[in-house]
This record gives C-alpha cells, structure tokens and sequence, in this order.
DNA sequence: TATATTTATTAGACATATCTAATAATATTT
DNA sequence: AAATATTATTAGATATGTCTAATAAATATA
C-alpha cells in the first residue's frame, strides 16, 4: 500500500504534468510540495522502486500507469470533496482547498463514488476544474467563464460550475441549459454585473456570482 | 499542535471512561488501540508532559479538561461523519466506523458545526451513541431501540437514529414524534416485524429497520 | 573554454511512533 | 510468606519522512 506522503508526490507530479511543465525535476516538485529538494530525491528513489514513476535525469520525472491511476484517484478524491464543501456545506471557494487536501487521503474503495452520485456527477470542482471520472477520464479543460467574456462576444454554455439546487433552479427559470447561447451586452464594472441575452431574445441581468458559476466555450 | 496519534490515545481513554472502566490502565489503552504496551507507556508521558492526561500509577489514567475537549471533539466528528455516511452515501451501519475513524481527524475547526446543521442536527449516530454538541454536552445515552421492547410492553419516543429525510416523513405520516407512546402488540420472529399501537388506538405493523431507526424510553 | 551559478545527490542528524526483549514492580495464588 | 503470574517500564532497534550541510554534476555566462 501507499502512504499519504507517496499519495501526495504522485499527484504533485501529476498537476505539474497537466500544467504543461516540460521537465518534471526534484526542485520543481520540492516548490510544488513545499519541502526540501534532497527529500524528493529520496521520495524519487522510493516511487521509482515500487515502479510508480520513472525518473530519467534527462527526460525528468513521469508517472507509470500504475502511478497515474492514483495520482487521478486522489485528484477525483480531491475535486469532489471541494464541490461537497463548497455546495453541501458553504464553504467558499478559497477555503475548500485546504480542507479538501486532507479529505482527498480518506481510504474507502466506493467512497468518490457515492459521493459523486450525491452531488449529482459535477464535471467540475468549485475552482472549474475537471473532476476525473472513475474510469479515469478527464473532462476537456475549459475554464472559461461567462464572467470573462468580453461584452458584443457570444458563447455557449459548456458546464455548470456550480451544482446546487438553487442555481439549477434559476438557470432553468432563466431557460440557460447546456449548449444555449449568450450574448454578452453590457458589464457594470463597479460589481461585474452583466446584462445578457439568452437565446434569441430573452434579455436579462445577472450577477457576478452568476457569472462565475457558469463554464462556458 | 496535537497529531492524529495523540487524538486516536485520547479518544480512547475517553471511550474507555465512558464505558465504565474503573482504571485506565497502559494494558488496556493498548487493548483499546490495538498497540504494544510499550508503546502506550511513551504516549502517556508524552501526553502527561503536554498536560493532556494525569496518570497516577494507583488510579490510573485521567484526562485533564484540556485532553478531555480534544476527545470530545474527535468523538463528535466520528459520530458526525457516521451519520453523514449512513444517511446521506448509503453506507451500513458496520461500515461507517472504520470510514469514520479517518474523517474524524480533519482539521478545520468549523467543519463539525457545519456538517451538523447539514446533518439537521442530530442527537445519536447510527449505532445509537450520542453526539456531543459543540460545548462539549454529551446527550444522554439512551440506547433503548423500539426493536428491544418485549410486546405487551408501553414505551416512549425518545429520539430518532435516522434523521433522513424519507424517515422523517414516514414518522408523520404514522403520526410518531418525540414523546409519543408506543406499545408492542406482537413481535413476528421471522423477520422482525412489529405490530405496535401508536398513542391511543392506531395500530399498524412496522419492519425491523423502522424498529432499529426508533430509540425509546 | 574556463568560470560561475544553479541543480542534484549523498551523508548524517532528527522527530515520530512503533516494535521486541529484558527487567522491575505489582498482584495473585498456593 | 513464598512462589507464581501479571503488568509496567526501560533499552535498543526499526520504519518513515524530514532537514542541513557538503559535494558532485550540469548549465549558463563571461
């Protein structure tokens, strides 16, 4: 079995391979944890012993399949928990990091996957990260919200962001529903307010909040 | 800071005062954690010296009021997490214990006062033990389930085990609440089944589950 | 290319928490 | 009370993961 530290290299070593990092190097993954640079490269050793990565000096550091699997175990682990902290609980976006980092260790076979069908199999976590399926399958990465969008532009709503009762609600009394269009006409700058167009026709004002809880492309 | 170690020794020597054991002794921690005796002689002066316990080699171990809302903490986290598991991710009531022992030591210190509210506030886990409120105030414990009561016997709803919503629903329509009186009709060996009377003169026949959700007095 | 700088690695120390085996202290029997 | 059995304690070893300081290797700069 592994342990929590392992737990957290692996998927340290993930996130630095899905930010596009060419080189995964010991100083590299040291900042990404927090720790000394002589302490990876006992940690290196030891992954690379129980074949969950491969250390190249030249090519840097890569996860085995073996490797990968946890580390997106830990990540799914991860994301959900924040949408339960941020939807079941309160919390707010910045908080639920955090607490999310200790609760991604918990062991439990089944327990992401109860926990995603309790939250409704969100695609991505509070933050608008994708949220890997069991499978190991990562929704496209698209992160653009309705809030950043310049005004004249339209989009289409790609994913919600925000899973909650409440705001299902108010997009379907709003009529917005994945792949509906929106025309950006107007932003207030003083509190990001927005004036759009749903649809055709259908004009309306919405809030910040709203417009950070919707993905869209 | 105190680690999770430290919280697993504290716990256990509130559980065992809890249970009634008349000396806390370094053999019965052990048997309680499940360590060498050795090992717990250690902790003892470790938690002694952080002045987490009094240990006194005639009476043997006690919490200081310090170690003591460290362990009631810990315990209202399990007992918090099991119900959460119970009601809300489906687990059975013999799972939730080992999935609860690692969640109870998630550090942020609002989150048992959130999961709470969430949980609508319940008074017993799923195996009937009390949850300490946030003071510290332990309910008492009345672990007498409907399933218990010898027909021909009258007793009392004294609180629900199960605080799910269709539970709930089910007591009202059945017109049962806190304070009411039920009385065993007949008990139906096979599985369990009850037929009861609801206050005065409302007769109906329930399963086992619904026996084993209803603490009584 | 030689020098300077940055990065990687090794060696040794430390903290935490555990164990086994040996010894000391209590309790329990006979 | 003496012998026996049970507990408690100490000493020393082990595993994990961290650090600092010193050295080796690689990269960048003059």
């Amino acid at each position: 079995m592994h342990s929590l530290t392992e737990e957290n290299y692996l998927k340290a070593i993930f996130l630095l391979s899905q930010k596009g990092s060419s080189k995964i190097t010991p100083t590299s993954i040291a900042e990404q944890i927090g720790v000394n640079a002589a302490s990876v490269v006992d940690m290196i050793k030891k992954l690379s012993n129980k074949k969950l990565i491969n250390y190249d000096k030249i090519k840097g550091t890569k996860l085995t399949d073996k490797g990968e699997k946890i580390a997106l175990t830990i990540v799914r682990n991860h994301r959900l928990w924040e949408v339960f902290l941020f939807e079941k609980l309160g919390y707010s976006w910045d908080m639920v990091h955090d607490i999310a980092e200790q609760l991604e260790h918990i062991k439990e076979p089944d327990l992401a996957n109860r926990l995603d069908k309790f939250l409704n199999y969100p695609m991505y976590d509070p933050h608008g990260d994708p949220i890997p399926k069991s499978s190991g399958e990562m929704p496209a990465t698209v992160k653009t919200l309705l809030s950043e969008i310049t005004p004249g532009k339209t989009c289409r709503v790609f994913a919600v962001k925000d899973t909650s009762p409440v705001f299902l609600q108010y997009l379907f009394q709003l009529s917005v529903g994945i792949g509906v269009k929106i025309k950006i006409i107007d932003v207030i700058p003083f509190d990001g307010s927005m004036t759009i167009q749903i649809g055709k026709d259908k004009k309306t004002i919405v809030s910040n909040k709203f417009a950070e809880s919707l993905l869209v492309e």
